[in-house]
DNA sequence: CTCCGTGCAAAGGCTTTGCACACTC
DNA sequence: GAGTGTGCAAAGCCTTTGCACGGAG
């Protein structure tokens, strides 16, 4: 693989699309945020990235959005804003996040193997995992939350 | 149980909050809906319910926050729009959300069962499932895709 | 050279909020 | 009677879109 052209690019590619400058920051910069980010977030990822960066943040929102269309990204929405996450390489990862503080703790994909499984013999329903977020309450906040307000 | 006092009526009151005949008209209409509802068709069918029924959308909008805080309904937030879905009584049940066509089968508590006991086990994390959709392709958008654009 | 992708800025849709009045308790 | 909840309407926020220019192929 070589280091200059990232599967990655490749897709792009492959798909027709053309690689330019700015797809290439936001690339970057979605790769390194580890969990879900918001569009201004990777907007924000890039200008650090490269100060001398000049990039639309209607430009990361279409970006973002070709990526996951082409399933180099995953989208979730939380509460009236869209966030992204990379999905392009390993295996797809799912996260617990927690209703309190926020936290995306990863769970692997083992656990989730057999309802999976179930779903589509019980429904024929192929599940779409790559776009599964579990809430609820990590260890810390449930502490806390002994008594709710 | 009263008829005219149903459980979730006591715990509106119980809460300290009063019961307006809006809140109940929102009550009625959200028990009502099957799956998940937008503000605005819950709105609709308040209005549909009792034509002559004044309300605000507003009044809808702040109701279902306020429902969703007591745990008498639940919120989820599908692409830039926020869905509501009664969860007073019964078990909660979860539901399977086709990307393709937007219905929303569901799926028994069971099947979650084992999911959820591993994840507390080994993450110490509680799962709330009555926020859990689980995204992906229905059995008939599944045939009819088998040709994705 | 052709055409896609970008920047800029305005429009758009859903949701929230301030204020005065009505209604519940 | 006291205080919460509502209606109305405007403001707010995130996101999308139109248009002309710039860069990729």
């Amino acid at each position: 693989m070589t280091q200059d052209s990232p599967a990655s690019e490749q897709t792009i590619r492959a798909s027709g699309r053309r690689m330019t400058m700015q797809r290439v920051k936001i690339l970057e910069a979605l790769k390194r945020r580890p969990g879900h980010s918001t569009t201004e977030q990777i907007y924000a990822q890039v200008c650090a990235d490269d100060a001398s960066a000049e990039m639309a943040l209607s430009t990361v929102y279409r970006t973002l959005d070709t990526l996951t269309e082409m399933g180099l990204a995953v989208s979730f929405s939380d509460g009236g804003v869209t966030t992204y996450e990379w999905a392009g390489d390993d295996e797809p990862h799912h996260h617990l996040v927690c209703n309190g503080c926020g936290t995306t703790p990863e769970i692997a994909i083992s656990a989730l193997a057999d309802l999976v499984e179930t779903i589509e013999q019980q429904h024929g329903f192929a599940v779409d995992l790559r776009h599964m977020a579990i809430r609820g309450q990590c260890a810390g906040c449930r502490e806390k939350s002994e008594a709710p307000r």
